[in-house]
DNA sequence: AGGAAATTGAAATTCATTTTCATTTAACGT
DNA sequence: ACGTTAAATGAAAATGAATTTCAATTTCCT
């Protein structure tokens, strides 16, 4: 039972469906199948490489439909876009509530996930002293992750 | 006499001949004009932003050239290359040994500068955690300036 | 089942960025 | 100053991700 971010598939798989009849949206076949392989891969991860994950077992799916779910998924509050410094839009599953920010290696691409409420609060603080009201914010490291660096270390 | 970040127009001219020369690269017309331009606006500029100006008064001044220039100046350590959410590459003239984090107003655009020693640290000691070694970051808020936010409440 | 409205997928479009290439120009040695 | 060579220039073309278009298909409601 792959558990993941903000709730389980199943439970998600409802929201969505409570948000496309809300709204007068159609669920269809297409967007079953593309919001439950997104859901549970927990990635940061772009309509391209999406499409090729779904058009493995779904060959009749377009691209076009891919790139639309996804969008739909985050209109929907179920997935979150992210542009990295490669300028690539990625999604991740994620519930409106949930927030962190990322930690990028510049040598192997992964991304690590980090909460902070101390800055979150020094943030708030920052912004108020400019009578700055954020909305959203955009917070990422990027360098050597510990295994990166280690390998750096020995050479 | 203009003063902007990080050195006056003369130095920093200074700086970009030694490099260029340094590299083998070529003192032209065209980058003197673009470079002027430039280390005196002190904005954040798109290079069409950039060469709409320039060719107010130099006609025969293409974008490649500007665009070429502007990259050749963040290489050269005078400008430093930002894209905040609009996805638009823009440029700043900076040195080196500066930094500064950005509060963008969703509303009106404008861009504020900050800097935190503080949040700094923090960014620190919370790579730290993961054994993450950080090289650049970004670190932006989005939301609303104290004009705008001033506005929006008294409707 | 019937019909309106939304969805789909291929192809076309957009738009900033980057590359190509023929011509021009700067730098350096003579 | 002159010639040589390598770099720079600028117009045009290419790139590539994101987005839109549109005819055909599917879903939803009565
Ligand atoms: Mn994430
Ligand atoms: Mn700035
Ligand atoms: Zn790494
Ligand atoms: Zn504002």
């Amino acid at each position: 039972m792959p558990q993941t971010k903000g709730g389980n598939t199943i439970d998600r798989k409802e929201k969505l469906k409570a948000f496309l009849k809300q709204r007068g949206f159609k669920s269809t076949r297409q967007r079953d199948i593309i919001a439950d392989e997104f859901l549970k891969s927990g990635e940061h991860i772009t309509a391209e490489e999406m499409y090729k994950k779904v058009s493995r077992k779904h060959r009749d799916i377009g691209f076009t439909t891919v790139y639309r779910t996804l969008k739909l998924l985050a209109k929907s509050g179920l997935a979150t876009e992210r542009v990295f410094a490669d300028n690539l839009t990625r999604y991740e599953p994620l519930s409106a509530e949930d927030h962190h920010d990322h930690l990028i290696c510049i040598n192997c691409g992964s991304i690590t996930e980090f909460e902070d409420l101390k800055l979150e609060r020094l943030q708030e603080k920052i912004a108020g002293e400019f009578g700055f009201r954020i909305v959203t914010h955009k917070m990422e490291f990027y360098g050597y992750c510990n295994v990166c660096g280690e390998r750096q270390r020995k050479k």
